[in-house]
DNA sequence: ATGAAAGCGCTAACAA
DNA sequence: TTGTTAGCGCTTTCAT
């Protein structure tokens, strides 16, 4: 039914090894019989719908072929899978001539034997990239330590063999392209939005923060933070006397620097209500996968996903080749999506 | 250095092919002493940690323990991928013991032979599974078909083996529910956003609009529809009049089902503006993947992603038992995301 | 430049 | 209940 290398060779009268070798370019035919018998072994094979078998070039090759990417499958956003980040993944593997797996493993899987997904469990990929962005379930990198095979983590800080985005800077760079439009009172807003999501937070929501207040401090300038503490259960009372705060009085801020679209989407309405103006009375940024297209596009810093899938397939492919290799972590830089809602201060 | 079969028979002392069927559980001992070397072939592999090659067992077996998952590279949206949706495949294929590859693949890729992606190109899965939503490439129905695989097709309508959403019925659902709230006046709204979205659409917005005609219909209720023509260019003044008119005079709406969030969101703010209080002045439902944490969270029918996901393997895994069997198209449920954006109409 | 033979790790079919 | 044998489709020697 499915056409293998026998089946070209019969057909074209020559041995399974030459067909092999043709095929996969290994052999550049000289002699001009040879060229011609080469077409014909191409045209044969495509005439027959050949299609190499994976698993036969794997068993003999000793490389699958695949990267297996682990995600939570908890629904606490513990991994996000943002399509720009596949989209990096994908197009980095596939120039190598591999392609994506991907597992979505609950915490008790992971830690029950039993249970383990195949991609843990069977020997099926050359190497595992982790988007566990925060809240490594306890024993998950030993569990990948024993299994052997090359690991790199993705969005999130480890002392080696990680990739992330550099949230630190973001935070800065945000924050200093408003300081050079001329706004002065310029505050960070981060409202923990879910409950569950205060207890163990992101690494970037320290870094795009921190970013934040350097900004504000080398230029001499007040940091105003808005943050529920941590582990602190943020109520709509709070969240309301908050917004009120930051958007009347003489000396409210003239520009925002929101963590993300939800904690500027807090903000949107109440500033509407109180006829605030954007960008004329208050300017706002974000940062975000995708440039928002809510009323008017957002000015966005990007969280350069698609350039981190990329530069993760690179470390994953050196600790292939290398799997004793130390790597250092990895920073990817910010990309701005210049919106509509950055501009200078009123006078 | 990897433990094979062979490792583990040599130190139990039994064949390759006991050591196999003991641990792919195929042989089930019941004699005391047949129990006890299980046990003790058991131990070794966890000993070793074995990991049983997948290639080689996929090449002997004839199955490779794994979907595809297509999806186009293309930046117009025509496919997505929610991560409920992934959450879905993998939670049923790990059912089955498989697992989930991705491809994702730019339209000039799936027409280049000399490019082709790997996992076309290739023999590698037992079946594939297409999100291409809309605007297929001219082609790629045909292509798939010469590769003789497996195919089912997510989130979009063929007349042969598809999964989609029941978006007819939550277009009826959602407008029934609010007439049997007290609603009369209830507008339906698509805005569509990104100019190339308006050239070839997603079913789901005839489907939802069809779906809220029909319960106003069944009402006796007068539909008021707001869209743009299809391949109109949408334009701001345009939108911006539109909202007006919805927004405002004494027959304006109490009640709007938008298409989804991002339409929801261009009235939100201007109706803030105006001091139109939601639910209490207008209420709002949305159909999205997810429910909003806006504002106030938002009512909403939550296109059933994980649940087509599943409903996509079931009918793969008949495809790849009977490949010739013709599947029906099967639609998927919406379900209610009970928010605060919903109440009955001001007297 | 080409082919024959061996073997990758596993499973299926048969024999003991 | 267990082991022996024979492949699965491909690549990699090593001869020719």
């Amino acid at each position: 039914m499915v056409a293998t290398l026998q089946d070209i060779a019969k057909r074209a009268r020559v041995s399974k090894v030459t067909v092999s070798a043709v095929l996969t370019g290994r052999y550049i035919p000289k002699r001009s019989d040879a060229v011609r018998r080469a077409k014909r072994i191409h045209r044969i094979a495509a005439e027959l719908g050949y299609r190499p078998n994976t698993a036969a070039r794997a068993i003999s090759s000793g490389r699958f072929g695949a990267a297996g990417l682990i995600l939570s499958a908890a629904k606490r956003g513990y991994s996000t899978l943002p399509q720009e980040l596949v989209a990096g993944l994908c197009a980095a593997l596939e120039a190598q001539g591999m392609h994506l797996s991907v597992a979505m493993l609950s915490d008790e899987e992971l830690i029950d034997d039993a249970v383990m997904p195949r991609m843990i469990r069977e020997w099926c990929m050359d190497g595992l990239l982790v988007n566990y962005n925060k809240h490594t379930p306890a024993g998950m990198a030993e569990l990948l330590e024993r299994l052997g095979a090359p690991v790199v983590w993705l969005n999130c800080k480890r002392d080696r063999d990680c990739v992330h985005p550099d949230d630190f800077n973001a935070g800065r760079l945000a924050t200093q392209q408003l300081i050079e439009l001329g706004h002065r009172r310029i505050a960070y807003v981060r409202f923990s939005i879910r409950p569950e999501m205060t207890a163990d937070a992101h690494y970037s929501e320290a870094d795009r923060r921190d970013g934040y207040k350097a900004a504000m401090r080398e230029a001499g300038l007040t940091a105003t933070v808005v943050e529920a503490d941590p582990g602190t259960k943020p109520d709509k009372a709070w969240r309301a006397e908050v917004i009120r705060q930051l958007l009347t009085g003489d000396q409210r801020p003239t520009a925002l620097v929101a963590y993300g679209n939800l904690d500027l989407t807090q903000i949107m309405l109440p500033a509407a209500r109180l006829g605030l103006k954007v960008p004329e009375d208050l300017s706002v940024v974000v940062f975000s996968d995708a440039p928002s297209l809510a009323e008017k596009p957002i000015t966005t810093w990007l969280v350069p996903q698609a350039a981190m899938g990329r530069e993760a397939v690179a470390l994953l492919n050196r600790k292939i080749e290398q799997p004793a290799e130390v790597l250092d972590p990895q920073t990817v830089a910010f990309t701005l999506f210049e919106g509509e809602t950055v501009a200078p201060p009123r006078q």
